[in-house]
DNA sequence: GCGCAATGCATGGGTTTCCATGAGTTGCGG
DNA sequence: CCGCAACTCATGGAAACCCATGCATTGCGC
């Protein structure tokens, strides 16, 4: 419960900084691993659990902050920035981009341990999110393309007929249609379906007027 | 348009700043109040338009970021901190609170000027985004008691004959409250009521089950 | 006490949805 | 060329939904 279901890693080109970080984590019982250089940590393939990563502002290959920003779109852990040199345009740039906190050298550690709880019970959330998120992503790549039409039509609130008649098809295909995405969205009900399209983001494409009943 | 419809609060002890700000802002066309004091600010009373905060951090009577703290739950513009001697630990915890930005003095009227036409975009997105939810809480004031059990049985996808067992009550009345919720939330379709629900954070209380049709 | 809002119920009729059965066309890959 | 997936459509019955009319009870404020 305490080192197999998350892991901290550790970016510094500083020997003894990375063996200091390493014992103190390893003393509260969490697991780290060490890369000398932002390029060693990318190549590295990381296990896929809750994670946090300590990274050095300044290292041989490339700024810390410049990595941040590429790791930005892609699926990275929390970062937890230490630095000997610091400056508040930086960590007011991380802080901005994300980061968990912005640490200056000498640092105590329990501010640290602080960050990097924060950082990893952030990305919990964040693998939480993700992974009901990617599920319904995967039933949505299920539809066929004339169901992906449907879809939208269905939970801007059109009634059966309306929809049929915006793609020139009958009721009852477009029923069948209607029914097969439920069943391929795992949708229990409409207004389930409308929250599923809604995380989805698809689009609403047209309202139903009020009075057009 | 470059006037009326925004406003930039300036709030530093010190005269010759005041007065700085005020001539380049002037100088951009933008309209800006002055005050001495966070005790000054807090009182006056402000017109409601997209707004900006310059405040300083130290101030005579409360420090600027105790003063965020103060403001935060409160209805208020976004802050850009203007500092003489700004510390990293400071400029993060203002950036974690959502500042838009930390300046240390010197700072170039440039970066100052972006900071504060982020901030006023970023308040002028905010309004919009509560005026409509003002709007949905208001109808929501309109429902009845029994019309707010109604809501979240309905958008929790049960049908009529469920919702109407659920409160003890016949699937004929349950209509009814549920047609004046339509109505009453402007709700186009049920769809659409779902939407609002969701903005409103309705809880889901039952979800009907699938095999349960 | 009277009016009014809120809540409750019934009946009836029209519309919409849900579901099953059955079946035809098109296009692509083996 | 055969099978399969995708798309199409019809019919028909059961269930659910929408709406209007009409009415009873309760509790609160004037």
């Amino acid at each position: 419960m305490t080192a197999d279901d998350h892991i901290v890693f550790i970016v510094d080109d500083d020997g003894r900084i990375r063996e200091a970080l390493g014992e103190l984590l390893e003393s509260h019982g969490m697991r780290a691993i060490a890369f000398e250089s932002a390029c060693d940590y990318v190549r590295a393939d990381k296990p896929d659990v809750p994670a946090c990563l300590i990274l050095d502002i300044e290292l041989p290959d490339i700024n810390g902050l410049d990595l941040q920003k590429q790791i930005a779109d892609r699926d990275h852990p929390p970062i937890v920035f230490i630095t000997g040199h610091g400056d508040i345009p930086s960590s007011v740039r991380a802080i901005k981009h994300g980061a968990v906190d912005f640490l200056t050298k000498p640092f105590s550690d329990a501010d640290l341990m602080a960050a990097i709880h924060a950082a990893i019970a952030e990305d919990r959330e964040k693998r939480s999110q993700r992974a009901e998120l990617d599920m319904l992503r995967q039933h949505y790549l299920d539809l066929t393309p004339r169901e992906r039409e449907v879809l939208p039509l269905v939970v801007s609130g059109l009634l059966n007929k309306q929809a049929a008649a915006e793609l020139g098809i009958s009721e009852v295909t477009l029923q069948i249609h209607r029914r097969n995405v439920m069943q391929k969205m795992a949708a229990a009900s409409l207004a389930d379906l409308v929250r599923i399209a809604e995380r989805l983001e698809i689009p609403i494409t047209h309202s139903r007027r009020v009075g057009g009943n």
